[in-house]
DNA sequence: TCTTAACCGAGACGGTACGTCGCGTCTTTTG
DNA sequence: CAAAAGACGCGACGTACCGTCTCGGTTAAGA
């Protein structure tokens, strides 16, 4: 219902190839590579079929990271509660510091700030779909594992999940962002364990 | 004492004609608007002026924001301990959410991510100096603020000042970097409970 | 049948919008006037269409002086030989001093001493033609007047033209560059009576 | 008399130090390297000391040629008239294809031609000297050798010797500047024949 | 001998021009 | 009619020199 079947398969041949050509840019040499002249160059589209696909340098990107980014996911295995939280935020900790995630989060930034036009239709619901991307890459596996720990009981709450993610993620931001230390291992369990004193 | 005296009155005439006029391109459109043409047309300096005591659009970026940014310090007041924290920490919220700040953040984070050439010294050091503004603001109140809670004790440890400022700041930056969603006060006083309760 | 024909009118558009703009400037003020800056804000041109012409300064002005350049061709009338030979070196004459040719020969002179890159095959080709279609404008009416010279004979032999043209055109030119001596049409008459008594 | 004394022993040290790094510059890398930064760089001499000596660009290149030039002077030997006469000829085709004669030569025709301000009294006698100078080098050798030619009868008159020097250098200059040909010696001794089956 | 004026180095300054790169729009020709 | 090819106007970049100007420091010449 949702899935709009392209009628013409070119466009469906050009547009995978420009994402490809994006996507490989951005991987090698982050988001300053992904020009347009590069992605043409390199995937052999047409500037002008490029534009058909992406008005922008922004939503080409947009859609490019949206591509790029892994879909995290769950750390799997059991265990007891906190052993399942720590393997989460440990595991967050590393994709927080790899480059793709980071450049996401900090491009999205970038790009929010200098809204030159504040109500694009089309870009801002490209922008907001790799927005949410980001967030359901924290906020999903917050659930999952919450809606473990609440044992029998129901789902967690939206707040519950939110804080969750806000307060395990947000201090390894930090550090990543704007201290530069490392979030080592022993970090993620002390984050853990306050966290689970409060809300355990 | 350590302050250098230029021989040559102009340097500074110059020098903070180019600050002057990039602060407030950059406090009137964000730093997008920060363009060496923009800044030179505006302080009616030349470009090889400019360009003597700026190598670099990102040099000249991180000078001006280290110029733009407010040096925050301490809510005034006293009262209990979590009374002063809450109020620092509703102040760091407002501040997170305010443009120079954040851009600031992000920029720096941008342009540290595309770091061309790895060892520039001078402009990497200009960016040190960016980043430690920015890092003091957070981590100066908290360290007051924290040995004032120790009573009568000694200095709180690097360690606990730097996990305060994360740990606090950290879910506000998450925020409004990534969820949007507002960091009103109920929400910074359940944080500052939070951390009460396991470092109080 | 080699006229290439441009697929975009826009190209030749834009080509002869900076041509005849360079060429006005080029015989309004010199070639020092003819700076890429000038070209394009009289000819309403963008600076990167003229690069995707003219790679160069360089080329640019070669083009421009080929443009400019008289196609001299040979002075009407017939008569005896010494005349019609007279006619041509008074001609010359006149031409050497006019400032396009000079400036044109100076130009193209200057250039070649200070070769950056000695093997630019496309830049070399333009200075080359420039440098052919100026010879053409020594050699040609030389090679006419001198078939005409030979009675019913033959062809006048390659090497015959070419010292004709440099010596008779030699001392005009030496005299316009350097003793700044006026080419008087007493002088043209000496060297044409010199010359015939040797050659005739 | 004509020898200026310079009061203070600094300016004939800080002036021969500019020449002589010009004088450097020109010979290694041609007139486009003379430039006022490189020579204040190379003589380690203050921009505004050069200035003092100097107004120009264009005055500091005169003086460094014409210091630079070299005296020609007349090959020795004696023989017959046509032996002598050629001796000099293929000198001066010799000095005519290097370097220092022809870029001063070319030049001085460019920073003729573009004459910004016509009488700068200064700079125009300087240029004015240079022109001398070289005008010079080759009417001296041609005033000798023309004067031995006449026997024991009286001195040259000067429209001989500027004739001379016109229809055989103007050739040479010739086929340098234009046509590219070599003036080889077989050339050169046709020229001599010619000129003296005229004015022998 | 002791000023004191000039010359000096260093280099900042406002300019002008260069050649490059990227953008987003457009036009033409081919499958 | 999409696609490839690429021209176009635009705006910004960082570089190279120019000729003018300010600055202290040194040094030669005259009192």
């Amino acid at each position: 219902m949702t899935t709009q079947r392209s009628q013409d398969p070119r466009l469906d041949r050009s547009r995978s190839a420009i994402l490809s050509a994006a996507v490989a840019l951005l991987s090698e040499g982050g988001f300053k590579q992904v020009t347009i002249e590069a992605v043409t160059a390199r995937s052999g589209v047409a500037r002008s079929t490029l534009y058909r696909h992406f008005r922008n340098n922004t939503e080409l990107l947009a859609a490019a990271f949206q591509e790029l980014l892994p879909p995290l996911g769950l750390p799997a295995g059991g265990g007891p509660v906190r052993q399942r939280l720590l393997r989460l935020v440990v595991a967050q900790a590393g994709q927080i510091e790899s480059a793709p995630t980071m450049a996401a989060v900090v491009w999205m930034a970038t790009t929010g700030l200098s809204a030159d036009t504040p109500a694009d239709n089309d870009e801002r619901s490209r922008l907001g779909a790799l927005r949410e991307h980001i967030i359901e890459n924290y906020r999903g596996p917050f659930h999952t594992v919450l809606a473990e720990c609440l044992a029998a009981g129901g789902a967690p709450s939206e707040r519950d999940i939110d804080e969750a993610a806000a307060q395990l993620v947000g201090p390894l931001l930090f550090n990543a962002l704007i201290t530069r230390r490392p979030n080592d291992k022993r970090y993620c369990a002390r984050l853990v364990d306050d966290f689970l004193a409060n809300h355990g």
